[in-house]
DNA sequence: TTGCTCCTCACGTCACGTGAGGTGGC
DNA sequence: TTGCTCCTCACGTCACGTGAGGTGGC
């Protein structure tokens, strides 16, 4: 029965000679027999339980629960428990991994939309992100709290079209005033705005932002802090806390 | 302005007082005085950069990568290009992780399949799985290679029943007799089988595989090593060396 | 004064890679 | 004898975790 070196073990599996001789002090693959000169001699045997270790190492098994199985009394009663974490393992890890991609993406998405980057931007399109859903809560309230209003409005005009009663839009009119009024108010309360120059997340007066300009996810302000006048990008506001609230 | 302690910025960016400790060994984050005491004493703005600092280590950048990032005179020329990078290595390990995954339960269904399971099992799998696409290779050019003779097979059928034209029928059974015996010794040479028992690699004789009762992926053989008699796995045979050839 | 926080070493993690300096075996 | 392979330390990797032993600051 002919013997293999360290090297003909690695080369035959296609690993390092480092790799054979590490998994030897690990304990996992012995070589069956020393030379007098201390060098190690390999069987057939040990080139098959090297391919095996290979194969569950190359599913991402740590060399302990390698070590653990292959010296099992009872393999088969641990193989398929170790399988099934390891499987759970992996599709965790690749969930935290798909994450990582979208972050990514949507932080690269956040650049494309910054004209002069700065390292704080990154802080701003972060903050924005973390803040999204928060963000987006508050304009579902804006939404289903304007509907009745916008139905009623949308009834008033067709009626007034169709049939010539005018009131009903006087009804909506008389309505709409105060609820934009106050919504406006609620609305510039639960939100904050991010300085482009300084960076700074601040609040505007209601007057201030109640009449500036604005697009769906910026207004026209002016920065509290370092007096930059241009469109900030809208947050959620930090709740208060007690301590403010004092 | 306030300052804020170890403790306190690692409370607020949701990290151990050691991880800011060590980026302070690293350079990515020196705060900014020192008490008497040699205590760390964090600014507002140095809190801000520990949030960037910890929202791109959460996107799998390394320290190295955040602090050649953080230190770069023209962050916005490097900060799209290692985006990039980042994105094209997740999306290679998330890779690397399905095959992982396809493997295991690759594996998993092989054991399935297994009826009395020890570790050398696992290096019989293994060894099926990597001869897998080879083994479909054969298979293939059986199939491709049958088909004219199958069509001739039903055209010949076909015909005898439709129009009593018999002598092609013969035609085709003078062809399949010598074509069934050359493909067979053809397609013997090129597979062999695993012995369930001491898990040899090994090729029958024609004679008796010819005439084994056989599935599918097993044939029912006597294993040449150790005399076990019963059904072996179905593999690619490994191509003759020049060594075994000689 | 008493807790609590923070400080600096310094070792450990995981599966090897990478020399250094020496030697076996054809 | 000359290459080549193999041997054993022993440090390095990466981003911290985990004590140990000591001290600052309220």
């Amino acid at each position: 029965m002919s013997k293999y070196t360290t090297g003909e073990i690695a080369k035959l599996c296609g690993v390092t000679v480092r790799t054979v001789q590490y998994y030897d002090t690990r304990g996992i693959l012995v070589p069956s027999e020393l030379t007098e000169g201390g060098r190690r001699l390999y069987t057939e045997d040990d080139v098959k339980r090297m391919r095996i270790i290979c194969f569950l190492r190359d599913l991402g098994l740590s060399i302990d629960a390698i070590s653990q199985l292959l010296s099992e009394e009872d393999p088969g009663s641990v193989i398929s428990l170790l399988l099934d974490q390891q499987e759970a393992a992996l599709k965790q890890e690749i969930g935290e991994q798909e994450k990582k991609l979208q972050k990514l993406s949507e932080l690269k998405a956040g650049l494309r939309s910054v004209s002069e980057f700065s390292v704080e931007s990154i802080g701003d399109i972060a903050y924005i992100m973390t803040n999204k859903q928060q963000l987006r809560r508050i304009h579902t309230v804006i939404l289903l709290t304007g509907l009745p209003l916008t139905i009623l409005q949308w009834a008033a005009i067709i009626l007034w079209i169709t049939k010539g009663i005018w009131w009903l839009f006087l009804v909506w009119a008389v309505a709409a005033v105060p609820y934009v009024i106050w919504i406006s108010r609620w609305y510039l309360r639960k939100v904050a705005y991010i300085c482009p120059r300084c960076h700074q997340v601040f609040k505007p007066t209601f007057k201030e932002a109640f009449w500036a300009n604005h697009t769906p996810a910026t207004r026209k302000l002016t920065c509290p802090s370092c007096g930059h006048h241009g469109f900030c990008v809208e947050v959620a506001a930090e709740p208060e806390t007690k301590a403010e609230a004092r």
